[in-house]
DNA sequence: GTCAATTACGTTCTCCGTAAGGATG
DNA sequence: CATCCTTACGGAGAACGTAATTGAC
């Protein structure tokens, strides 16, 4: 009782040439061939379905009835074949993505844009959240990809780092620090702080920071960095960020100046779920961004050299 | 580009257990063999539809999607050969018959009924027509099945005797002729005849009769035998027609003897188009109306010799 | 160590093509 | 007798089962 989709095929071919020697050769096949294969489906079916003889091809009343099916079988074949091929070919599919939202606002988009311009018929979601989030969607399934700071289990995840970054001291623009090519912990020394989230990334791997540097503590602790430029406008302090999320911070009369210190780096890191494939536009995507890594690495290497030697 | 119902199913059986051994069982195949169905199936779309290690069987993005389609091809083919199947197994179908009015009336319902006792699923339709239309409708495929005087072209129809049937005078109950046991033509010389429409096929096969029988032309031509049984009644004549019409004609102050002449008996066939064949309830019918048929024959032989010695 | 999926491999069966056969107009 | 479907038959490949292997927990 199977039927496959060339006997379904062949009896199509059939019905609408009324000649088995015109069907056979759509079929690509030789005439006894096709021969056979009405055969074996008349058995599978278990009736015949063509009255023929030498000179003339017919329906069989159950071959009538059978017509009508086979043509919803064989539009649903060639729909879901096109349907999945479609998005093994990338003009289909949808990637979903997990990430920070100081690489949500810059650094994702502009990748997301490229591949929108490849891919155009991929649909992309983009989830901004905040570190726990990213790991929690990507195990759920809820992303495909997720970029965060914390690798998570690497027997739950598959996870490569991307970069590094460093840190950037965001301060008012007439403060005596906007003016330096960058800033070392020593002149923060007393400053007022203006604290991050303690569930968000940046407070997380600052925490050490915070602790043992001797800031004046302001008691103010913010959510989103784009209060944390306003408060800095304000003159209610200075605070630290991660060099992705200045972009964010700044605003009119805000500055952002490098920080030079040991310990102020953090690597951040492209993530999927272990032991589950990416779909097709998902590989890809990931694969563009490994690709742009490698790239920055070959080119930002000899500079490395140089900054160690 | 092959898709078989077989690894449709598999597939199926697989995102439903989610176990390649289990599923294999459920398809009544060895897990090896199972798997190899599984690998085959993705080559053939093109894209690794399950994410599995030897712990865990998951659908990849691509594997939900095929899934969804999947579901409704399987749902079309089951649906398909339950269709086909139903009639062949005459649980469900249609048989279109063509009769003349005569035995549209008694005769033929009474057999209809008795087909539809044993097949209730099985649609039955009946169409009285006249002689020639009736070949018409089987040449077109309006119906499966006719039931005619005249037996057609026999490179077109093939055509089995059913019966032969007589025919009896129809006259007023206070007639003289009423209280015969049977009419000889001599006693209807000179009577006033009433005619059947010449399209009919009484009118046919009396033409002769008609023609060279001393009648008084009463210039009446009736085409339904209703009529006919009311005109009889109110004394505008006499009239002729087959046995099985009888029973039409009659009415309060109608009776009807039969003739006893050479030529007034007409053959009534079995009719399908030649090449054509019937569906398997068509089939089961004409199949019911031949077996009745020779039931008949072996019963009435007998008297017939008795008749004949 | 145990359980489950897979690979290896020999066998069986399906399915195709070529060539001959048979029916129809 | 020409056309076209079907049967006959041999070979290539598909698909199955048994047994051995790999991999995860």
């Amino acid at each position: 009782m199977n039927l496959s989709g060339r006997l379904v095929d062949a009896f199509i071919a059939l019905e609408e040439t009324r000649r088995f020697s015109l069907a056979a050769e759509r079929c690509n096949i030789s005439a006894p061939a096709f021969s056979q294969m009405i055969t074996r489906l008349e058995t599978q079916v278990g009736v015949r379905l063509f009255d023929r003889d030498t000179r003339k091809v017919t329906l069989t009343a159950e071959g009538e009835v059978f017509a009508q099916g086979a043509r919803r079988i064989a539009a649903e074949m060639r729909a879901t074949l096109a349907e999945v091929q479609g998005r093994v070919g990338l003009s289909s599919g949808r990637v979903q993505i997990a990430a920070p939202p100081s690489l949500s606002s810059w650094w994702l988009p502009r990748r997301m844009a490229r591949f929108r311009a490849d891919h155009p018929g991929i649909a992309l979601r983009l989830a901004d959240v905040v570190s726990d989030r990213c790991l929690d969607m990507l195990r759920s399934g809820e992303v495909d990809i997720g970029i965060n700071a914390q690798s998570g289990n690497p027997l739950e995840f598959d996870a490569v780092r991307l970069f590094q970054e460093g840190s950037w001291v965001v301060c008012p623009s007439d403060d005596a620090l906007a003016g330096q090519s960058h800033v070392t912990l020593r002149q923060l020394r007393h400053r007022k702080f203006i604290q991050t989230a303690r569930s968000g990334s940046v407070y997380q791997y600052l925490r050490h920071l915070v602790e043992h540097a001797d800031f004046e503590d302001t008691g103010l602790e913010v959510t989103h960095l784009s209060t944390l430029g306003g408060l800095v406008r304000a003159g209610f302090g200075v605070s630290i960020v991660p060099e992705h999320a200045v972009g964010i911070c700044l605003q009119k009369g805000v500055t952002a100046v490098p920080l030079q210190a040991e310990g102020t780096t953090r690597s951040i890191y492209l993530i999927r779920r272990r032991g589950h494939s990416l779909s097709s536009a998902a590989d890809v995507f990931w694969q563009m961004l490994l690709g742009e890594r490698d790239a920055d690495r070959a080119a930002t290497a000899p500079a490395r050299k140089r900054r160690a030697s």
